[in-house]
DNA sequence: TTGTATGCGTTATCAG
DNA sequence: CTGATAACGCATACAA
């Protein structure tokens, strides 16, 4: 690899001059810096990046710990994607660290994240509490956003939508429309998201006075197999629901499965709704509803910040996104609606 | 930041001990390395990975060029959270490069990770020819594979799956069930995906002795709205077709979408197949079949050939795999499909 | 406008 | 077993 110095003694200059051309930082003479494009040109040189990171202590870089089991869905690749380019058009990468199955490996991907001095990072817990992340942030210098979660410290470094309330629009909707009997599928309970709306669910029964009753939840761990086994339980049992909401799409998708080969019709028997996931295009799944919640816009806020933060700017607003109830047709009223009985 | 350094005043050793003890490599007395992982603990150090990585020229990272285009559907969900996933699992991390919109773009995203001295490079090229890639291979020392292209000169330094072959295939079926106006959706035709799709649905043709007709062919540039266009378009110029193959699975729900509004039903009076993108499970879109190219498997071998080439193995044998059609009961035989006539 | 010297935080080579 | 000391490749304050 040829370096700044072979440069330099090739264009009959110091290396520190080579390095004012290519940074365009100080002046350099005319004349020079054509002899130092040819040099640069004829050696095919190349700067060595991590030298330059070192002697700047920037790395362009942003970084994102995540989950790998977050990674399916377009829930994801719309968060990848909205993250990849506004990372890109900002002029860095996106660097990727796992936060695999345990508090302790997600410290450690945030942890590496930081030993590689990422010019600022944005992590989506999985399984670090709040407060955890309030530490860090307390301790750590670079600029630090956490999605999907709120912070009881630093509520200007988090973006968050409400996902118990959302839950709850949803299941109030279904009781408005006049459904007494909801079934209910949760996610993986050790997932913030997945008590949460769970939570959501039972706020909404609350709330409307009606009696929560055990038996209508069923847990499951966000896959269409655990929707489908929760609708065969809940059938076996003889439980009787005119409505499910299931804590995400995939299970959503796996319920529909199941309800069709027991030869229940959706919705004209039951209502099913669900989560996030899938695109929701009417025509995609004609039969499900969903909440839908905006993660690209709450990526764009997210940068927007972290590039705020990075040009030396204070955050004041914390910023809270609400979902987006997608109701269709295909929710049918109640009393329309012969249940499983 | 705590330096190194300070850690080793601390525990009154020099720079050189602590780099060992850290390392694992060399002898260090039980009793020096004690000291030095208390005054490591007392002092909160972390190391600087950026100088690391610069002392011994790695930098525990493989990158992956794509254009954000391809950021949208399961496919590239698939194949990110199986990059990911294997990238985390040899004990690195990942990192994206945006080729965007052009040749030089996507030349300098590459460009971009070589310099960064990523330790191998993932690559699916969008505008760079596999004649350019081979030459990048020549030139470089870096482990690099290229995904999704035949190259002529490195073989085995490509993964792809026969896209031409696999939509052929597609199409040949058609044939077989009888059908003999099939129309056909293409993907943006400056991609080399788009273009082997639309030679396979015509080598089908050709081979079963079926004249090509321009007038059953549309061009679509991958999105929904572009097959709901083109199927608008066929019906408005009154072209008659009993099976429509729609390059991806976007652009064939767009296409049901658009039959189903003009009252056309799938697939007892039209056959669909799409590719790739939509998890093709029956009770997700219950009318449309499709050819999944098996994503995550190729990202796999791509990756172990990586590995294998940075632990010095001379690479061997081409890999190729094969586009999975999945042929659904929704695929109806020409001789009970009336068609849009 | 250009060159010199020093720093960035490690690793690695040699002596001792 | 341990300590100097020289890379690693570039940026930058300070002189000239």
């Amino acid at each position: 690899m040829t370096t700044m110095l072979e440069v330099a003694k090739r264009a009959g200059v110091s290396k520190a001059t080579v390095s004012r051309v290519l940074s365009g930082n100080g002046y350099v003479g005319e004349e020079t810096r054509a002899r130092v494009f040819r040099a640069i040109e004829e050696s095919g040189y190349r700067p060595n990046l991590l030298a330059r990171q070192l002697a700047t202590r920037k790395s362009q870089t942003l970084g994102l710990v995540m989950t790998n089991t977050l990674y399916h869905g377009s829930y994801f690749s719309d968060l990848l994607s909205q993250a990849a380019q506004m990372t890109e058009a900002c002029g860095r990468r996106l660097l990727l660290a796992d936060g695999k199955h345990s508090a302790a490996q997600e410290r450690e991907a945030l942890q590496h994240l930081l030993d590689l001095r990422c010019d600022a990072i944005m992590i989506y817990p999985r399984f670090l509490s709040p407060d955890e992340m309030d530490a860090i942030i307390d301790e750590q210098r670079v600029p630090v956003m956490v999605l999907n979660r709120r912070l009881r410290k630093h509520p200007s470094h988090c973006i968050y939508s409400d996902q118990l309330s959302a839950a709850r629009d949803a299941v109030v909707r279904l009781i408005e429309l006049g459904h007494r009997d909801i079934a209910f599928v949760t996610g993986a309970l050790d997932s913030p998201t997945g008590r949460d709306r769970l939570a959501g669910y039972q706020a909404a029964l609350a709330q409307h006075g009606i009696p929560a009753s055990q038996t209508r939840v069923r847990e499951g761990k966000w896959t269409p197999a655990c929707g489908a086994q929760a609708v065969a339980s809940l059938l076996q049992d003889g439980v009787a629901f005119s409505a499910l909401v299931a804590s995400n799409d995939n299970m959503a998708i796996g319920a529909l499965k199941q309800l069709h080969e027991a030869g229940i019709a959706v919705p004209e028997q039951v209502s099913v709704i669900g989560f996030d996931d899938i695109p929701t295009a009417p025509w995609v799944v004609p039969s499900l509803s969903s909440v839908r919640l905006p993660i690209r816009e709450m990526i764009q806020e997210t940068i927007n910040k972290l590039i705020f933060m990075l040009e030396g700017g204070e955050l004041g607003t914390p910023a809270r996104f609400e979902g987006e109830l997608i109701v269709r047709e295909s929710v049918a009223a109640a009393t329309s609606n012969s249940g499983t009985r």
